[in-house]
DNA sequence: TGTACATCAGTGAACGCGCGTTCACTGATGTAC
DNA sequence: TGTACATCAGTGAACGCGCGTTCACTGATGTAC
C-alpha cells in the first residue's frame, strides 16, 4: 500500500522530467549558470540520477538543444503551411525565440554541449532546410535564405538582450515585421 | 637595487593589465566561465588584488564591455570615414566580432556585468548613435538602421558559433557583403 | 633636504560553499522457464 | 501461476576542487610641514 505522500523508488518519466527542470532553471539562472545538481533538486531527484541518464552537464544541455531544435521545426513548419507568407516564417522564428528562451540560448551557445550527437545533428539539419533550403547550389538563392536567417535571428538575439531601441515598442513580432520589411523580397 | 627576477611590489598597471588578462582568458574559456582567481593568475597577481580593483567578477566583466563599446565605436567610425559606404561599415561591425570575438561576447550578454555603470552607459550610446542614429523620430528611418544593425548582427553571431552554412566559405567579411546585399538599400 | 604620516596597492591565509564524479548499495521491473 | 534471476533506475555518502569573500597585514608612494 503506497500512500499518497510516499513517492515512488521509480519515477517512471524521469528522463524528460530533467530536460524540463533544466529548461526552467536554465529560465531562472541561465544556461552557464544551470547545474546537475540545481536540475535534480528541482525534479525531486538525486544529482546522481541525472548523472546515470545523461552523463554529465553536456549530455543534459545537448537534450535541451535537440529539443529545441525540433519545437523550432514545428513551429517553422507551422508557419509555412498556415500562413504561406515569407515574411511570416520570420516572425514564426522570432516568437519561437522569446517563448522558449531557454531552449533558444542553449542551441546558439554550441560549446555548451556536445555538438556532433548523432540525434541533434538531424534535428539541426531539418531546421537548416526550412530556414535556407539544403543542397541549394544557387549561391545567390542561398545567400538570400541566409540573408532572411540572419536579419531574424539578429532581431532575436538583439531583442533577448535588451539591446534594441525602445522607440520601437515592445512588441518583437510587430518589430520583426517593420525591421524585415527592408529585406529585399526573394525571387519566385 | 632590484635584480631582474624579482618583482616590485606595486605592479604599476595593474588595471588595465588585469582586463587584458581577462580577454585573454575569455578567448580561451568564454566569459561564462572566466573567474577572477584565473585572470589574477594570468596576471601574475594574488586574486585579492583583482577584487581590490574590480569588487567582483561582474565588475571585471562590466570594464571588459566598455572597452568593447569604445573599440567598436572606433572600428566603425574609422569605416565610415575611410571607405564612407554603409555597406563598408556593416562589414567592419562583423570583422569587429571576429577580431574581438572576447569583447563582442561579454558585450552581449549583459547579465554578466553591471548594466547602470555609468562610463559602460555612455561607450555604449555612442556606439547606438553610430548603428542607428539617436534621436531619430522618423520611425521609418530607425527601422532602416536596426535593419542593417540586426543583419550584420545575425552573420556575426551565427558566424561567431558556427553556424552558417559552409558553402558560403570561410571568409566572414565577404560573406557579409554578399548576405547584406539583400537589404533594401537605406534612402539617402 | 629631511621626516612624519596618510593613503594606496597588493599579499597571504583562512573560511565556507556548491560543484562534478565515483561507487557500493537497494528497490522495482521484466523475462525465461 | 510461480519462481529465480538479470537488468534497470535511483539512492546516499564520500571525495577533492576551484571558487568568491573577508581580513589583518605589509610594502611603496605621495604629501605636508
Amino acid at each position: 500500500m503506497i500512500s499518497a505522500v510516499s513517492r515512488p523508488y521509480h519515477h517512471g518519466n524521469l528522463r524528460p522530467a530533467l530536460v524540463s527542470a533544466a529548461i526552467e532553471e536554465i529560465g531562472e539562472t541561465g544556461p552557464a549558470a544551470m547545474s546537475l545538481r540545481a536540475v535534480a533538486r528541482r525534479a525531486g531527484v538525486t544529482h546522481a540520477a541525472a548523472t546515470y541518464h545523461f552523463g554529465d552537464r553536456a549530455g543534459l544541455l545537448t537534450a535541451v538543444a535537440t529539443e529545441g531544435y525540433r519545437l523550432l521545426v514545428d513551429a517553422l513548419r507551422e508557419a509555412q503551411e498556415t500562413r504561406g507568407s515569407f515574411l511570416e516564417v520570420g516572425v514564426a522564428y522570432v516568437r519561437f525565440a522569446v517563448t522558449h528562451r531557454a531552449h533558444f540560448e542553449v542551441m546558439y551557445r554550441p560549446e555548451l554541449y556536445t555538438r556532433d550527437d548523432a540525434e541533434l545533428g538531424r534535428a539541426r539539419a531539418a531546421a537548416a532546410t526550412l530556414l535556407y533550403g539544403t543542397g541549394v547550389v544557387d549561391r545567390e538563392r542561398l545567400a538570400a535564405g541566409v540573408a532572411a536567417w540572419s536579419i531574424v535571428h539578429g532581431v532575436a538575439t538583439l531583442w533577448l538582450n535588451g539591446n534594441l531601441p525602445a522607440q520601437l515598442g515592445d512588441d518583437p513580432e510587430e518589430i520583426t515585421r517593420v525591421v524585415a520589411a527592408h529585406l529585399r523580397p526573394p525571387r519566385r
